[in-house]
DNA sequence: TAATAAAATTAGGCAAGACTAATTTTATTT
DNA sequence: AAATAAAATTAGTCTTGCCTAATTTTATTA
């Protein structure tokens, strides 16, 4: 009888801090490019030794959350696709709350979604969403994931892909650090603010701009990388 | 100068998870009878090992959160009382959050809240608190700390202690668990619902009571002693 | 007061999740 | 292809926070 059990409920749904960090971090880099996600890769992303994260490997591939292979590197199983994507649907949803109702600064949410993203609540994501009005997208742009999976469009196109001359508007951020924010604030750009590409400097890839028709600023190649926009 | 530093700046603000859980429990202790608070009632009311709590006794120590003496027992320090009291505040507020603004139940809040106590954010809980209005009590009659530590009164009077005739309300519950709360619920009590007693029964202490005027119904001493009344 | 019971403490161990150092495997150059 | 560099892995260690078992201390009772 407990041998029917392990056969047919192999999951264990209950994942400790540690399980669920990688779990979002390989989801993350998954999202991010289509590249193979290598240890070394988790290892740089999550600031852990490389080590470390082949211990976790073993450890998420044993719970049958994740399948590696040397050669096509680490990929999500669909039960690691879903239970990461409610993590991510957590934390996006906890940043609208902070936001929204307890009147937090863009930048400084992230890091206290970080920790909320972990309560453990089977009905506590769909109420907070209901809570909040079914919202699509979180302060920073990213689509929420909807309690079925399925999510709105990521955008994907950067302002150092904009050619010179054409205007697009801020659609999402790629960094949610404070730094990127809190100069996001001082250059008075947030979700929505329109934007042209004056000039690309051939020499660093700097890129000249115009905030909502406002007179040119330059920003570094690294800063137009970490806009996401809209065309 | 780090010497200096380690003089004038002794205490360590962050705590970990289990110091917290162990704070907490000590505060709750303190807070519920006079008595000596000895390793074994700790471990008791932790479900762990006397050996664990003496381990974590002299780690607590070390934090100045509390001081143990074999015949006064141990005792929160005035930064040991300022932290439970904080982590007492964040688990109030969130209780009130989950019922008020999800549409939890009386019975599931307290678990979800035992998790998200422990976000540590400097102005979480005075967001918190502003947002749902300043509460005084929490969904189980319990006073909610104020931001200076201060809070309302607590009842400490319950149901066993009334005399044979006599009305009150009640103000608030002992135990938390979903069993109890769930058996409230099912005799349709609630905070501020009015209850005489009828008769005390002398073999076991159970108690007959009239609950909003209905018709009688028995409760056992345990079920008196847990509900807290305002007369 | 001596005997017994209960509580507190010490000693040693274990699992999780991180680390370093050493080694093996894979990739990249020359 | 051989040499070198980089990545992956293994082995062993450390800390936290728990455990059990054994021992010592304190309380209780005959």
């Amino acid at each position: 009888m407990l041998f029917c059990l392990c056969l047919y409920n192999p999951i264990n749904y209950m994942h400790t801090l540690s399980e669920e960090n990688y779990l979002k971090c390989i989801y993350r880099l998954w999202q991010d490019k289509g590249l193979k996600i290598t240890p070394t890769a988790i290892a740089e992303s999550l600031g852990n030794n490389p080590a470390s994260v082949v211990d976790m490997i073993r450890k998420l591939t044993d719970k049958q959350l994740i399948n590696y292979d040397k050669k096509k590197g680490v990929e999500l199983t669909a039960q690691g696709q879903k239970d990461a994507t409610l993590i991510v649907r957590r934390h996006r949803l906890w940043e609208v709350f902070l936001l929204e109702k307890l009147g937090y600064d863009w930048d400084e949410i992230h890091d206290i979604a970080e920790e909320m993203e972990h309560i453990k609540d089977a009905s506590l994501a769909d109420r907070l969403d209901k809570f909040l009005g079914f919202p699509e997208y979180d302060p920073h742009g990213d689509p929420i994931p909807k309690a079925n999976g399925k999510m709105a469009k990521r955008y994907s196109t950067t302002l150092a892909d904009l050619k010179t001359g054409g205007y697009c508007r801020v659609a999402a951020v790629k960094d949610t650090t404070s730094s990127f924010l809190q100069y996001l604030q001082k250059l008075n750009i947030s979700i929505g603010t329109k934007i042209q590409l004056i000039e690309k400097i051939p020499f660093d890839s700097s890129l000249v701009i115009s905030i909502d028709g406002n007179e040119r600023t330059t920003v570094s190649q690294k800063f137009g990388e970490s806009v996401l926009i809209d065309m």
